[in-house]
DNA sequence: GTCTATAAAGTGATAGAC
DNA sequence: GTCTATCACTTTATAGAC
């Protein structure tokens, strides 16, 4: 969390309407910057989806950066507890249970995806967001691989790193793709068939 | 090609120098894209890197985007002759080679990757380029698949279609990892990783 | 074909009244 | 905490001299 509960001041504390606010404009700014990117969504949009004018905004927000860290921190927040993972379970439930979720949340998806290429370019204030965020996801999925190995569940000869790699680019590529024609693209058959593919069935 | 030779006026055609001035702005404006992508990067920028007025470049080009639909055609060309495909080449060689060969040109990786994901937003130039580009590679690549399953080398309960649409995928989620952290990330292994694990070894 | 000048609108951000 | 007014700047695009 990055605010704590409001001080005992008051009843629900003078900050209960400030923190609904705050709520209400990281809400449009995600519409806003899904829409139409982070370079591309200006704060007056923002301020229109919200509600208020644009230097109300920032008089919450100091800066249109800052206010796209906000957005990016709050998503995590807020997917962390709307799509919660089993204690035990395991990988392939896991990213298959957060994919079904997700075809729900096509507005998240766009958040991400949009965000995620524009923040390669120059100067970017998201870059070292989503340049931590994939070094992390690498991590994690290479340690599951090697426990499925571990377990001979993973097939032979594929590397638990690599498989890692590909397993979010290819989540990543599919997603794309399914904003770009959500017809023609199916992100869980797809995510099924690749483990279908590197991993071997249960006792076996 | 979408210009035909100069008439035969003058000896080279009045339109030699022109051709040329055309050629820089359309270098100008992929590296401008590429860095900073459609949204973030200006005609001004465009301009400077051109050695021109702003103005002057809007002269050759009426306005942004068609100055981006130029780029994204003209890409299309150069790559088709600088990186010709074999004759009788296989699917599984023509792409390790073109990803060995876009090592060598990371400027073209990331206008690709920039604009692909910016164009996914609302009202972009670019979408219709690439939601068609997309389904011509998804047909293309389903196709040369089944084509390998006739002949027993695709592995057995791999979807041709499928196959097709993760292959894009995965190639362009690599190379968007790739973009943020080129030494953690290894396009061509992964590719080939994929290709290992959805084929069967020739002749068994 | 190139330029200067300029339009017309939009940008992020600040000052200060209420 | 919200607003109006405004700053300083950038944006795409046009007009017209040379």
């Amino acid at each position: 969390m990055t605010t704590k509960d409001a001080p005992r001041t008051g009843r629900r504390g003078p900050y209960a309407k400030s923190r609904e606010k705050r709520k209400t404009i990281l809400d449009a700014a995600h519409a806003v910057f899904a829409a139409k990117g982070y370079l591309g969504g200006s704060l007056q949009d923002v301020a229109d989806h919200a509600g208020m004018s644009q230097t109300s905004l920032l008089h919450h927000f100091p800066s249109k950066s800052d206010l796209l860290m906000a957005v990016l921190e709050w998503r995590d927040e807020l997917s962390g507890s709307a799509n919660p993972a089993d204690v035990d379970e395991g990988l392939v439930d896991a990213v298959i249970r957060t994919a079904v979720y997700n075809e729900k949340i096509p507005g998240v998806i766009e958040l991400y995806t949009v965000l995620c290429a524009e923040s390669t370019t120059q100067g970017h204030p998201g870059r070292g967001y989503f340049t931590d965020r994939f070094e992390r996801l690498r991590g994690s999925y290479s340690r599951q691989f090697s426990d499925l190995a571990d377990r001979g569940r993973l097939r032979p000869g594929v590397d638990p790193e690599v498989a890692a790699t590909s397993l979010v680019a290819l989540w990543d590529g599919l997603q794309t793709q399914w904003l770009l024609a959500p017809d023609s693209v199916d992100v869980v058959k797809a995510l099924r068939a690749y483990f279908d593919v590197i991993l071997v069935p249960e006792g076996s």
